[in-house]
DNA sequence: TGCAGAATGTGATGTACATCACCTAAGCCC
DNA sequence: GGGCTTAGGTGATGTACATCACATTCTGCA
């Protein structure tokens, strides 16, 4: 499918732009392919665009020690990356973000994205909403993370993204999870 | 200080607007004022106000099997919460939020909001800075929750609020943590 | 096609934390 | 001011998980 076509039906479902202004908007996007295990941003690069995913999958990962990866996010198609931090803060990314498979992603500069912003009042409340769907569901994960023991976060992760388990390596779920491969291989093979 | 000061310059730390605006904006805000312990929102309750702390310490909390609590957030001056996921999706409240000392707050309801975020570009606008800055303080929450020792997070905690360790009693830190008051206690006196 | 590296399984052992049980000290209320 | 509630400390014990070590596939690619 096109990829203007998938932006702007995401978009629509949330705000209300006529087409000329969706032209527009989508004029400051810049469509890139990336090979299965590229990296789109590394610790320490200058952060300035945001990133929305067309097709593949991608993982934002921080790196502790340059030892353990904890993975933040896993970026389906009609998701959205980047490091936000840097992004905003105008800092060095702390927060890496690379393909687990071949992927297509739409990219939009931080400046275009306020330019924009404050131009459309409808693009605004457009990433008000996004940006809000990503508090809700980063605050749930927390609660998850406080409240569930590992069993309990893997299958509410896969219930929640049954294509994980076929497209991820369980190292990288593990990861995700918080937990050694270890101890996530240990769970969902007999040995209680 | 003046309830209607302190938001006016909170808001135009972010947003341009002029003083008819904000006083326009101002009139959808009722203030209010609640003792030490009592409820603002409790589970199951029909959620529609987000509030602005003016004066005192809530807690933004979750009971798990109706036995442990967890903190996901205490608001302080100038600080935002309610039960956000409750509030955007018209369900009853998972998230409670009470007052850890006498408190005043500032009302705001969901609709008004949503009006008003309609009307005024530059008040959408401040509603999706600060939606941004909830996001990313949650993501770093949710990072160092897998990266870091609960030592490491008490210290984190203390450095960010030192009111805290005053105001607040020590099983509330722990919730906040997310260990018991036991392991906390035991971390803060000598026994390691 | 054959080999190197990546992904995965599994045992042994150590450790941070929960849980239960009990104790002390400090508000608070009629 | 005596009793009750809430906060907090501390020991004993159990458990989920990390870590280390090694074996076993799987997979891409030269």
């Amino acid at each position: 499918m096109d990829p203007k076509e998938i932006l702007k039906a995401h978009i629509l479902k949330t705000a209300t732009l006529t087409d000329k202004e969706f032209d527009y908007l989508f004029s400051h996007f810049k469509l890139k392919s990336f090979k299965k295990g590229q990296a789109i941003i590394s610790e320490g690069d200058k952060v300035d665009h945001e990133y929305f995913v067309i097709s593949g999958c991608l993982k934002a990962f921080f790196i502790n020690d340059e030892i353990k990866m904890y993975i933040l996010q896993f970026a389906m198609p009609t998701w959205w990356t980047s490091d936000y931090g840097a992004l905003y803060n105008h800092t060095r990314a702390t927060i890496s973000v690379d393909c687990i498979s071949n992927a297509e992603v739409l990219c939009l500069s931080n400046d275009d994205r306020e330019k924009i912003c404050g131009e459309i009042h409808q693009a605004e409340h457009f990433f008000r909403w996004r940006t809000n769907r990503g508090y809700l569901a980063s605050q749930k994960r927390l609660l998850s993370f406080m409240n569930n023991d590992t069993k309990a976060r893997y299958e509410e992760l896969l219930a929640m993204y049954p294509q994980l388990y076929n497209l991820v390596p369980k190292h990288l779920i593990a990861a995700y999870l918080g937990v050694s491969r270890e101890t996530l291989s240990r769970l969902y093979n007999g040995q209680k």
